[in-house]
DNA sequence: TATTGTTATACTCTATAACTATA
DNA sequence: TATAGTTATAGAGTATAACAATA
């Protein structure tokens, strides 16, 4: 079990790793934002699948998923299948549109990070994926866990007497 | 360097880090969103500062800073002093209530980390904050490099022949 | 009755541009 | 003229709730 402060650094820097985000997003065609991006993206990883499976996979409500899949189908990328075996889902799959969409996302981030991470290892870039995917997987295990605030002392006048 | 599957995987990995980022942020409270918990944070970790400081720090436009520095100038957590300097400036300063905020903010990111990351040892965080704060520091260092793409192909009608 | 997916609404975060005040 | 900061506006992402169709 690690200590406070690190605890408190790791917030830090979950919340500051937004501006890399942010710079990835930079460089995405105007007509394919991030959320159009990893749909393209899960669906090129893992293939055919339903709605249901990619909002899983996206971490998002579906509502969520249903406008970036909308988003994506308008312009030709994906197609909506009706599944055969259950006339609720829609069975979503990439064209070759899609692919080659895809394969220029790949290609403009992938540039991106060889030009920003220049001086990094293959160690240390295969370490941090690592801990990312470890980390998000310590968070998505316990989805839907309410959590149990610690006792908030009084959440409103609070009036710590010191540094307990 | 590393292999460009790496830096596709990598790319999945600060895509779908946000999940862990909103799973965070659903524990703050109500009139105390992200934005506002990063000033504070922020400002208690570093001391007194202008909003231009404040606006690197935070890795966002000054007009972003401007807004949350008034969200939680409005609840008196925060100061904004003249700078005798400059009369331009303001120096941000937190007040005993916004160290109580800070306090009351810490104590919950901290019990939330602590639950999700029971099972992580102490050198498994440290290097996760290590390879995240080289990540920005690698992206930060050449913050404005319009970034060159690699010959985008076409752009438009792109139709790569196979897997080339 | 429960589930899959869509749509309407509202909120947060962000960047750009126009503007004020000061250097 | 250039810089520090504010405000207005617009765009992207997300969640909640109401709804339709099917299981």
């Amino acid at each position: 079990m690690a200590e406070r402060t690190q605890f408190e650094e790791l917030a830090r820097q979950l919340s500051a790793v937004g501006a890399v985000k942010r710079d990835m997003g930079r460089i995405l065609p105007p007509d394919c934002p991030a959320g159009s991006a990893a749909v393209l993206t899960l669906l090129g990883r893992h293939g055919d699948m339903r709605m249901s499976k990619l909002a899983e996979l996206l971490a998002v409500d579906m509502s969520v998923t249903s406008r970036h899949v909308a988003h994506v189908a308008a312009r030709g990328w994906i197609e909506r299948h009706p599944d055969p075996a259950d006339k609720r889902s829609r069975i979503l799959r990439l064209t070759p549109a899609g692919l080659d969409r895809l394969d220029e996302l790949s290609r403009r981030t992938t540039h991106l990070l060889a030009e920003r991470l220049a001086d990094w290892t293959d160690e240390d870039v295969g370490e941090l994926i690592r801990l990312m995917t470890r980390l998000r997987a310590s968070f998505g295990d316990c989805r839907s866990a309410p959590l149990r605030l610690p006792a908030p002392v009084s959440e409103e006048t609070t009036r710590t007497p010191a540094s307990t």
